[in-house]
DNA sequence: TTAAAAAGTTAGACTATTCTAACAAATTAA
DNA sequence: TTAATTTGTTAGAATAGTCTAACTTTTTAA
């Protein structure tokens, strides 16, 4: 297991090496507040546990194990979130500090009950993904149904919002996470778009509607 | 502020010395599963923060400080077991461990949010009273209704379930918290008893109800 | 009432984190 | 391409918590 101190490391490697696969000590020790000395020692000691490679003048790099555990603090954490702000109905604002305490946590039922009461979220509402329980992230690319080009078709991701009172909303039109739609036709005048779906039903939805939904393009016109 | 490690000692510090006023270094030792000169040091440092009155070869003692820091934890870590028994839906028997983690988020929102979703509970399941923000316990002695002698008055303090339909049930009673109550007579046979209400209706309670509300007694027959 | 037993204390050591001071390597710029 | 700047490393120290070994006080009981 690690440390509070540990996780705290391994968290802002991955956030900071995401675009280019490393970072490198003086960026690690600005972005955790810490001075250099202390990151290139705490280096050695993850680099000891398999957690990150590292050679002395070259970048920090996650191994596969770091990335994994990368992961779970950060599923942690946007699960943390996301339940603050949708069952304890916190703000977003101030929720950030209270789930960098949570993700600490170690309880695995603690969790999987936030995912349960979220139903299974695969974003947060900001759009960032939450790793499933077992590191994986949704990486395909998502757009809003109000930005589907006319024509394509796309599978329901995900809703932005998870209020029951929406999610009754699409129940009644008869819609459901995992559906393939394709969008018929947008209307320039309201944004209104009206789908094709699956159950061959035409199904109406208002932009207000459509932007709340998350799809992921399956096939595209050839 | 504390860290977590003295949170832990304030917090069994508080509970070894309910009764007596003071608890002995050798007792504390094996209740927080450290040994006795590592408990000795750290008595030193909460002594010299004025959280325990300590003398070598004495007893501990919380000073007047240290008691509010010891019930403030304690509120926390009740707090956090209800919500996690109420509003997570897991179970007595797992939360313990979960609660012991989450009394030390450092997050006043958090908690407060907490107990606005609980109703603002005065008491745990367990029939553990809770501090409030205070520090201010319910220290009057707390009978269940199902308990309660007959002719005596008593007032409603609390409900030992939470649950929508069992709030729903005393209030179509026409029982409320804070409400005066006497009881008229218990039928031995089921258990049942009637109350004499201030409204001045009589009210008839199963046993199974009665069990769940906590009343205060008021007056004791002259 | 004195000798075990129990309880408490000191001293010294070790790990986890962090820091400052001083030096070394790599990069950048004139 | 060398000198300045930036980056990284080593060495040594500090704090929080804990431990073991070796006493010292108190208590308990014969």
């Amino acid at each position: 297991m690690d440390s509070l101190t540990e996780e705290n490391y391994i968290k802002s490697i991955y956030a900071l090496s995401l675009a280019t696969g490393e970072v490198f000590v003086s960026e690690l020790a600005k972005k955790l507040n810490i001075k250099q000395p202390s990151v290139n020692s705490m280096m050695k000691r993850l680099a000891t546990k398999k957690v990150v490679a590292y050679a002395p003048y070259k970048g920090i790099r996650l191994t596969e194990k770091g990335k994994k555990e990368a992961l779970s603090i950060i599923r942690r954490h946007r699960l943390a979130e996301l339940f603050l702000v949708k069952v304890m109905e916190l703000g977003w604002e101030e929720v950030h500090d209270i789930a960098e305490q949570l993700e600490h946590v170690d309880s695995k039922r603690f969790y999987s009950r936030m995912d349960e009461m979220l139903h299974f979220p695969k974003f947060d509402p900001h759009g960032e993904p939450i790793p499933d329980s077992n590191g994986k992230i949704y990486t395909q690319k998502r757009t809003s149904l109000s930005d589907l080009a006319e024509g394509l078709t796309a599978t329901i991701a995900a809703v932005g919002e998870d209020e029951k009172s929406f999610l009754d909303h699409l129940n009644a039109k008869g819609l459901q996470i995992g559906d393939a739609v394709t969008l018929k036709k947008r209307e320039p005048f309201d944004g209104s778009v009206t789908l094709q779906h699956k159950s061959k039903k035409e199904i109406l939805l208002t932009h207000q509607v459509a932007e709340r939904i998350w799809v992921e393009v399956t096939f595209t016109r050839s």
